[in-house]
DNA sequence: CATTTCACCTGGTGGC
DNA sequence: TGCCACCAGGTGAAAT
């Protein structure tokens, strides 16, 4: 479901009510693909601790964790963080904070219970989504692969494409090359920045590759504002639906009209993804 | 190495 | 109503 917009919007809702709050109790359901690390070493490391903060890097979600002693909960945020709960929602995950009474989702596959009585809980049809515990005594801090699509400076992004022959849509979707950029923001990015999808990226101009940079920055800040894209069930950590959906171009308007010429918008088959582009707007 | 394809899952939609 | 094919925000392992 969720790309860098979506997942920034839950990370900062669930940030908001969680700061400060300690873990009292972990419970996970037993299927072992959602685990990085195992479940059971994930609840000893869960319970008891303090969530220092939460946000995102690329399409995950980083929890800062602490130990403390019985600190007030003012005080808690400026604790050090000593571990990191790391979640990512693949194609439908949710991070939901409720009270312990909402009913339960079909599909819920973590609850997190917290001092304050409200219940952090993950839930994903598809569990196609990950969760993973650090411990940062061991060195071993969570770190995305890819540059960060909203601070990248233009030589840096064009570096990143040089001598690639791949399509450029495939490379915005390399998530080690950009965290965070999915299959809706690549298609929208490409839209306003007039280039087709299948173009191989090392053969794209440097005026393009800058359009493209400063396309996606702004798709993306824009879609931050708006609380993300909601194609069909995608909400935030309090269940509020996005509203960037509204504004996109391309993405999922095979055969509607293009916005800007009125050219019937086209969908291919690219890095097994369905990509959408407008075949006169895009060269 | 770089790049492509496919499996991993459930659920919704639209055609017959 | 049922059955079937196809589609969906992502990734990582295996194949090329």
């Amino acid at each position: 479901m969720p790309e860098l917009p979506e997942v920034e919007t839950i990370a900062r809702g669930v940030n908001a009510r969680v700061r400060g709050d300690r873990i009292v109790h972990a419970w996970f359901a037993a299927h072992r693909r959602l685990f990085k690390t195992p479940a059971a070493r994930q609840v000893k490391g869960l319970v008891g601790r303090v969530l220092v903060s939460v946000h995102r890097t690329g399409k995950h979600i980083v929890c800062e964790l602490a130990t403390s002693p019985n600190t007030s909960r003012r005080g808690r945020a400026d604790l050090k963080p000593d571990a990191q709960w790391i979640v990512h929602l693949g194609m439908t995950g949710r991070l939901l904070v409720t009270t312990p009474d909402a009913p339960l989702a079909t599909h819920t596959h973590a609850r997190l219970e917290l001092e304050s009585g409200k219940e952090l809980r993950f839930v994903d049809p598809r569990r196609f989504g990950k969760l993973d515990f650090r411990d940062l005594n061991g060195g071993d801090a969570f770190n995305a692969a890819g540059a960060e699509p909203l601070i990248i400076a233009q030589e840096e992004f064009a570096a990143l494409f040089r001598g690639r022959k791949l399509a450029i849509k495939a490379a915005l979707l390399n998530q080690s090359l950009l965290s965070g950029v999915g299959n809706i923001y690549a298609d929208e990015s490409l839209f306003h920045a007039g280039i087709r999808p299948r173009r191989a990226a090392g053969r794209l101009t440097r005026a393009e590759l800058e359009r493209l940079r400063l396309a996606l920055k702004s798709v993306l800040e824009q879609a931050i504002r708006l609380g993300g894209s909601s194609v069909s069930d995608y909400v935030d950590a309090e269940g509020i639906r996005g509203f960037f959906q509204l504004e996109h171009c391309v993405y999922l308007r095979t055969g509607e009209p293009c916005r800007r010429c009125n050219t019937p918008i086209r969908r291919i088959l690219l890095a097994g993804r369905g990509t959408h582009f407008c075949p006169k707007c895009q060269r």
